[in-house]
DNA sequence: ACCTCTCTCTACCAATTGGTAGAGGATCGT
DNA sequence: ACGATCCTCTACCAATTGGTAGAGAGAGGT
């Protein structure tokens, strides 16, 4: 078998809350675009909640591991910076759903959101000592490092999510468009970065 | 009356749709929340489509009055940008959910996106234009006006809305923190703008 | 007194929701 | 041939959903 049915189901509900977000995505409609039945979907997660939390999971220590796979290297300076805003881009337009369901776990009232924080408070610690350090070594203008990781964190993910928001300015969203988009956000963020 | 109740239902739907989003807000929910019946509401709108687009039309003259104001004083330069960026926080702070139903309104799918686009393209539009004349007259740090205008948007808007994030992160959420960011967001802007 | 208009209500509905109970078909080791 | 385990199914359920029909209360004008 090419891949497990719970697979599937977990592929197909992280698009489904990741595009739709959780409450406007039933199990009835998961399981006919699977081909298979709600009670198949039940019989591998007791609830739509585990479900979702699940997908959490899962998508999450993909994220973490994009970050990691780059923190491993190391290069430092606005290198590094940039470097991870590419592979965060790479990971917009190959899975844009991920995400997607970022955006809807960290909606206010979510009930998820402890669990991708504690997959991600690591990777937030690391980023907040690498921009401390940079700081302190001169190779970045000097800031309160963690609000400048909110901006960072702010202007990335929508930069790369916002595509409706892009429809509306008149910005294309073809690949070529993404292309362009990150290469304008590396300068934009170069510019806010760099030592004075 | 202090208020009417057809005012009172868009209220609570902003309230609602704001925070939980369109499909977790249910009619009853909203109904009980106002002491009155489904029935009163659905008097005065003729479905809860409907209602969310009376919410959006008016979230949306909201916001694009505040961008007029200040755009009619026409200081210019980067104190443009910082006085619209600190009226868009003092809203923000002041009707959250009103922020929150944009970034439910632009989520991909979304029905009633054309009809966010058509009160705010004018203002993208004069966004654009004032960007490109401050970089022709060497004020701003001369990039793609558009990509530049998206960096702009992203950033403060993720900054002023993503509450949960920045508690994920350890950040305070409380008033002077939302005064920290703000300040902290400009220092940001201002390093990104400036003109080499 | 009567009519009309505005507003909120009770009563109801079909469809959909997440979830339960349990039957039946494979495939396995014995 | 056997039961056991794994998986997917049919059948069903109570609760909730958005929405309809229409009664009745109150105010104002005539």
């Amino acid at each position: 078998m090419a891949e497990s049915t719970r697979e599937r189901i977990l592929d197909a509900a992280l698009r489904a809350f990741g595009t739709e977000g959780f409450a406007a995505t039933s199990l009835d409609a998961l399981a006919t675009e699977l081909g298979i039945r709600k009670q198949t979907i039940l019989y591998y997660f007791p609830s739509k909640q585990a479900i979702f939390e699940a997908v959490v999971d899962r998508a999450a220590s993909d994220l973490v591991k994009v970050f990691e796979e780059q923190a491993a290297r190391g290069i430092g300076g606005l290198d590094q910076v940039e470097a991870i805003v590419k592979r965060v881009f790479r990971l917009a337009v190959r899975r844009p759903q991920l995400l997607g369901l970022i955006r809807e776990v960290t909606r206010p009232g979510s009930l998820s959101i402890d669990r991708l924080s504690a997959h991600t408070a690591p990777i937030f610690d690391r980023a907040r000592d690498f921009l401390q350090r940079e700081m302190d070594a001169g190779r970045m203008r000097s800031s309160d490092p963690e609000m400048l990781l909110l901006s960072l964190y702010s202007t990335v993910v929508g930069v790369a999510t916002e595509l409706e928001v892009q429809r509306a300015m008149g910005i294309s969203d073809s690949l070529r468009g993404a292309v362009a988009r990150r290469q304008e956000l590396i300068r934009f963020l170069r510019a806010a970065l760099e030592p004075a």
